[in-house]
Formats: C-alpha cells, sequence, structure tokens
DNA sequence: TTTTGTGTATACTGATCTGTATACAGACGA
DNA sequence: TCGTCTGTATACAGATCAGTATACACAAAA
C-alpha cells in the first residue's frame, strides 16, 4: 500500500526523466508520461502538484543517479591508471565522463539542459541545477584528497570546469574525444600543483 | 521597397532573437514575438515558412554578433594583457567572455541553449550550434598564429573546452569568476606549450 | 460492513501553440 | 490608371498544453 504508492511516484518520475532527457522538459507533456508510464492522469497530480514538481523530483533523481555512476566507474577506471596513484581518482573521473559522452543515449548534461530550458537563476528549476553543480565540486573535493592541493576548492573548480566544457562540446558539436581532452588538462593542473608543494 | 522588405525581415529577426535568448526559444510564442516587433502574423510567415526558421535565423544572426563581440573586445583587452606579447590575443579572448558573463543580461551562451532545447543531433537547430563552435575554434586558431603551437587545433579545442566550461558555469551555479579560472588554465596551457618548442 | 486510500478512465476547461485564410490599405512601376 | 508587392488586422483551424472534475473499482483496515 504504502509501498505500493511510493512505487507508483517512483515509476512516474523514472519515465520522466527518461523523457525529459531525451525530448527535453518543455517538449515533453504530461500526456506523454502518463502515456509511457501507463499511469492515470488523475495518480499524476496526487503525487504532485504541478509538472514543475514532477521536473524537480527528476532532477533529484538523476542527481542521484549521476553520483552513482560517477562513484561506480571510479571504482572500474581508478586501478587502470598510469602514473601517481594520487592523481588516479580524479583522472579516472574523466574517464567516466568519457564513457558517458560516448555512450548511446547521451544527450549532454540534464542540469546544464534544463538550465537552458528555465533560464532565471529565481527559477526553482535552475535553482536545482546550480545545486547538482555545487554537489559535483563537492565530489571533486573528495577525489582531491590525495592530491593534497594547496587550494582543494580552487582545483575542484577548475575541474568542473573543465568537465562541463568537455560535457557541452561533446554534445553540440562532434569532438567525440573532449572529455579525454579535458582529461588532459586536469593532468596537467595536478602536475602543476605538484608542483607548488 | 526592397530596403522596407529586408529592414521588416532583421526587426523581426533582431527582436525574436533578444525574446528567445531571454525567455528561451520554445518559451517564445510567435506572438510574443510579433506584440514585441509591432508585425503583423502574416508579415512573418512571408518572410520565414516556419517559426524554426526563424529560429536559424536568429542563431545566424547571433553567430556574427559573437564573432563581432569577441573582435572588439579582443582589441580593448589585449593591449592590457601582460606578460608574453604572444598569447595576449588567446587572454584577451577570456577577459572578454569574462566581461560577458558578468553583464546583466547574461543568460548563457544562446548555441548551448538551443542544443539544450532541440537535443537531436539531426535537427538543423542543433546543426547550427554544431557550426557556430566550429567557427568560434576557427577564431581561436587565428589567435594561436603568434604562439605557433606544435598542434594549433588541438590547442584551440582545449581552449574552446575552457571556454565553453566557464560559460556554463557562470550561468548555471553561482561561480561568477569562470571565466578568469578558465584563464588562469588557458595561460598554463600556452605556458605549457612553451616549453615544448 | 463501511470507510478510507489509492488507483483507473474519460471528459472537460481554458489557455496557448503554430500556421492559414480573408479582406483590405498604401506605394510603386509600367 | 492598373496591377503587383508588401504590409496590416483579424479571425480561425487544429493541435496540444497543464490541470480539474466526475464516476467508478478495488483492497485493506476499523
Amino acid at each position: 500500500m504504502t509501498q505500493k504508492r511510493t512505487s507508483k511516484r517512483d515509476h512516474l518520475v523514472e519515465v520522466a526523466q527518461k523523457l525529459f532527457y531525451r525530448e527535453g522538459i518543455k517538449g515533453t507533456g504530461i500526456d506523454a508520461v502518463l502515456e509511457h508510464a501507463g499511469v492515470a492522469k488523475r495518480t499524476l497530480y496526487n503525487h504532485f502538484k504541478s509538472k514543475d514538481e514532477l521536473v524537480i523530483a527528476t532532477l533529484h533523481r538523476r542527481d542521484q543517479e549521476f553520483i552513482d555512476m560517477i562513484k561506480a566507474g571510479i571504482r572500474k577506471f581508478e586501478p587502470k591508471q598510469p602514473g601517481e596513484k594520487r592523481f588516479a581518482g580524479v583522472l579516472a573521473f574523466f574517464d567516466v565522463i568519457d564513457e558517458w559522452t560516448r555512450s548511446r543515449q547521451f544527450s549532454g548534461c540534464m542540469f546544464i539542459n534544463a538550465s537552458a530550458e528555465y533560464l532565471r537563476k529565481e527559477d526553482p528549476i535552475h535553482a536545482v541545477c546550480a545545486l547538482h553543480k555545487k554537489l559535483v565540486i563537492q565530489l571533486l573535493e573528495e577525489l582531491l584528497v590525495p592530491v593534497k592541493p594547496v587550494n582543494s576548492r580552487a582545483l575542484a573548480e577548475q575541474l568542473a570546469i573543465l568537465a562541463d566544457g568537455a560535457i557541452v562540446n561533446a554534445h553540440t558539436t562532434n569532438i567525440s574525444d573532449a572529455a579525454l581532452i579535458a582529461k588532459s588538462i586536469a593532468e596537467i593542473l595536478l602536475n602543476n600543483e605538484e608542483s607548488n608543494t
């Protein structure tokens, strides 16, 4: 019952997330979500009071999914990094991005895309995207712990800029190895950091 | 007459561009464009056979406007760059991006935003965005001529990734100095290039 | 057994969307 | 002066949008 309830809700969020990512948020009508989910309209509006609320739920779900993907990917790629072991975590991060951008379903970063559809910074949807980016920077800072950089926040921000640049370029242009380019720059930054200590 | 004709057309494109950038493309109805332009609907559809065609016209206009902004900005910022004079052009480029991202009307890169609304690579609108990014890379390559890099195309792509990362971060997050961070990384890349020659 | 919660199905509202149709006005060139 | 071009104004078609209303089904719990 309560189980059923959350399962319906989760199912809606899961389906909506997929559609929003593939077709865009404004490009996906509520009816399309209902059809793909096999759920009645009333049910959706029992769980969410508006489309925007559903959108925010999908973004939170994607946030968790993305973090999980990164962490799992790092466990996979970290051991394969040559060179300095303290850099392996960060470098593996870019391998994950690389693998992701090459995947068949890749359509850019869902948060960058959502920000582009909801442009105003005051928009709650835009705010969720900003929050996600903050969390990614935090994750990068954790990966930087073994590196012991002078200013780990600043370095994490640099890496975040590299990652976003790679993701955007992989999506809009045909530069398929954007993430590896970003990785090579990250390597330079890490080595530069090294020389400062 | 022919003059009047092109002036109506240009006026429509100018108004539409402003609205598309501020409110998003799918967030802007044809009627809003007509109202702001003070033009009859029939006139619009005499010049453009669909909204998509109008969108593409605005993107081409923005493409030119952007290139002009960059070139004018470089003329302004290039003389102010300290250090190696051969790097001044590229570094000035990032100062222009910095000034732009801080401007009041800044709402991200219109092409990244459009790509996010028209996600499929086969979409003509998406294709125009890809073309724009290619032109920016070409511009960066020109700026790299005095640097005489080993592989100017590769370096230009690195710089493009930095620029896009800065633009995206300035828009979605609250990292207001993203462009200056990107600039500092660019400086490292230029110096690294130097040590290879 | 009756109430309550959660669901389905379907029709509807009212707004908005892109694009077309119709009728008319003014300017310019032949 | 007569067409042609370019524009305006307005109404409309037909689709789709988010969200509501209504009526009903089923299951579990009191």
